[in-house]
DNA sequence: TGCGATTAAATCGCGAACGATTTATTTTAC
DNA sequence: GTAAAATAAATCGTTCGCGATTTAATCGCA
């Protein structure tokens, strides 16, 4: 089939849609996640957030809004529920009480280790060598940032 | 910087998770097809639904949730909001009454029109042309299937 | 100094998304 | 032919995710 034909057919099939791969993709990956992070008592949303304070620790909302690419609408919740599981302590900044500075605390340090036993199984349940991950990845990033231009 | 880095470093970068490449480039998306699917009155769910009625009408609801991977107490409330708006009718299969059969209505056909702009913006934005497009989008595909085995 | 503009986070309402359960129907196995 | 198993949707409770709004603090500038 002509790589042409899905903008000259009259009906755009769904498996055309370079979104729905996206979108779907990312609704199998949060399967698989499912059951590893069930173990950890962490959902994705609050993992990512975890990943971030792992790789820099006492970030602003802000600071892990831009990051993450989350509104503080939906971040705040988010690191409500972390602060409740003692993973994470969220204080207002003295110098400026507009912020507020998320920090983890000794036992979200320690989850560190237990999650690491995650990316293998991902990789492994990908399908794909190390190699095409990265290649892949950076091809993905390269589309975010250009939709977001 | 060696691709196997990422895993001999002690802590995993945010950058080098492709699920979050996925994960952020879907919300992305939605960022761009928000403001275009706003102008037909559809969340982005509601549009892939239709979408797949538009490629196949009179679908049951178990049909559509097998090709757009989602659960029936996800599709539920989303088919009520399309039918809520005229563009569907629900009801029960005459043959088997278990089963509950989709069928788009005169209005729900006419926006397919309406919707045709939609792909190319998103072609677009995208900053890819439609080979490097279609490649992405199978890759990523494959990835989908690789994770639901 | 002081007051309007800006910034940061939180709140609220709505629509996904899922797992677990429930309800209703059909199939099967005896 | 009926009771048990299986199947299809729907319902319920929880967590994202966003836009719009609100609250509170800081900045800017006259």
């Amino acid at each position: 089939m002509d790589h042409a034909s899905n903008v000259e057919r009259d009906t755009a099939k769904l498996d055309d849609f370079l979104c729905f791969a996206i979108y779907s993709a990312n609704h199998a990956l949060n399967r698989v996640y499912k059951p590893l992070l069930d173990a950890l008592g962490l959902t994705y949303t609050q993992y990512i957030a975890m990943v971030t304070l792992w790789e820099r620790d006492d970030q602003t909302v802000g600071s892990l809004g831009e990051k993450l690419f989350l509104e503080s609408s939906t971040l705040t919740p988010v690191l409500k529920r972390l602060e409740a599981l003692g993973l994470i302590v969220r204080a207002r900044d003295k110098a400026d009480e507009r912020q507020v500075r998320v920090q983890l605390t000794a036992t979200g340090r320690a989850l560190q280790d237990r999650a690491k036993t995650i990316p293998p199984c991902i990789l492994e349940a990908s399908g794909l060598d190390m190699n095409e991950l990265t290649r892949l990845k950076t091809e993905i990033a390269t589309l975010r940032s250009s939709l977001l231009r």
